[in-house]
DNA sequence: CCCGGATGTTGGCGTTGACTACATAAGTAG
DNA sequence: CTACTTATGTAGTCAACGCCAACATCCGGG
């Protein structure tokens, strides 16, 4: 073992340990508090290093983004599988898990969902594709079911997701009480049941 | 007419310039790119004139977000006056207008939703109220009519508006495709018009 | 007429992101 | 073991920015 004494010239662990900061760092400050200066403080190397693993601001933001969307479809898949076999009960979870990631990391959904990468776009929707296949699959289920009517399962999800999303940012930037969370996001799931339900 | 010289001390309307300056700038090139200083190079003033009217950055840019509040409630109620009185072909009207608006000011839209104003969260709630209002209203036409069930009208205003809302933040973060927004918002209007409906 | 508040200017401080040149570590082939 | 190569971190610099204070100019009411 060789002596931690940290001072070796190497981190070794650079690029995972920015993102720790970066994230907590977005959690408590808000993204605008970023700052790849300050990271370096924080984790002790000289203030360009990080260059070396995000060569501009913006692509420490996208790989935190991305991080994001993977930590919340494990969640969003933890909570449905939780719910057990109930069509309704697991679109519930899925949803009340989304919102309330969504509201608990606020600075890291508004990265996610930032428009500020027109280059990396396919990017972001690889990393969030997942999330979207959940929940269609999930629709899937409640047509199958016969609890939903049939109909093009893409546009019905990305409505129910919007929902859920717009449900989030409107928490988020104080224009919804964010008592009224939990209680939205049901209201939500069940008119879309009736609206998408067989007829 | 007292000469336009371009070259007076004081500019005189100062405030608007830099808001009418700042709005094109961010719809072309993001909020990010806001810089106090590029906004009085741009309208002809020295670095530091900004000041007097914006004691810093964040109260232009909430100055910018109450004025998006303000024109996209104008626009919704001109379009749902537009629309006649079918009360869905007036809702419809509603939803693909700011859907419309939010995807062709996104950054302004980015910032009217941004968390960055725990201070001043009151008046951004008072400058979105009217265009709740407007919707809550028009929900109530609805129930009145017949065509809505009975039910919370502000919980049930907020679930729609997150659609609206959601639909527009996913298509400006590239999470979904430009070319179906206004299929989904219609889409959405549907759904909620069978889910909200008398049952 | 002048005086005071409102508005704009000049200069400057400290911080940041980005860039370049250099230093050190780690891996690999001879 | 040594020499070469690549990955990683350091040091120094630059232009731009936000914010601040001191000063200049304008304008309207006493």
């Amino acid at each position: 073992m060789p002596a931690e004494t940290d001072e070796r010239y190497h981190h070794g662990n650079l690029r995972a340990a920015l993102l720790a900061a970066a994230e907590q760092t977005a959690r408590e400050s808000g993204v605008d508090a970023l700052s790849l200066r300050d990271l370096a403080r924080q984790v002790g190397v000289s203030h360009a290093a990080p260059r070396r693993h995000f060569p501009d601001r913006q692509s420490l933001l996208d790989a935190l983004a991305v991080n994001g969307f993977q930590r919340i479809d494990t969640e969003l898949r933890a909570a449905v599988a939780r719910a057990g076999d109930d069509f309704v009960a697991r679109l519930k979870a899925l949803t009340q898990t989304y919102t309330r990631f969504a509201t608990r990391d606020a600075a890291l959904l508004e990265l996610m969902f930032s428009r500020k990468h027109g280059e990396n776009a396919d990017v972001f929707l690889a990393a969030a594709q997942p999330s979207f296949t959940l929940l269609e699959d999930l629709l899937q289920e409640g047509q199958v079911q016969g609890v939903l009517r049939e109909g093009p399962i893409d546009q019905i999800g990305i409505v129910l997701f919007a929902t859920m999303h717009g449900i989030a940012a409107m928490t988020n930037g104080h224009l919804a009480p964010p008592d009224l969370l939990e209680g939205l996001a049901n209201t939500a799931v069940e008119q879309f049941v009736r609206g998408a339900g067989r007829a």
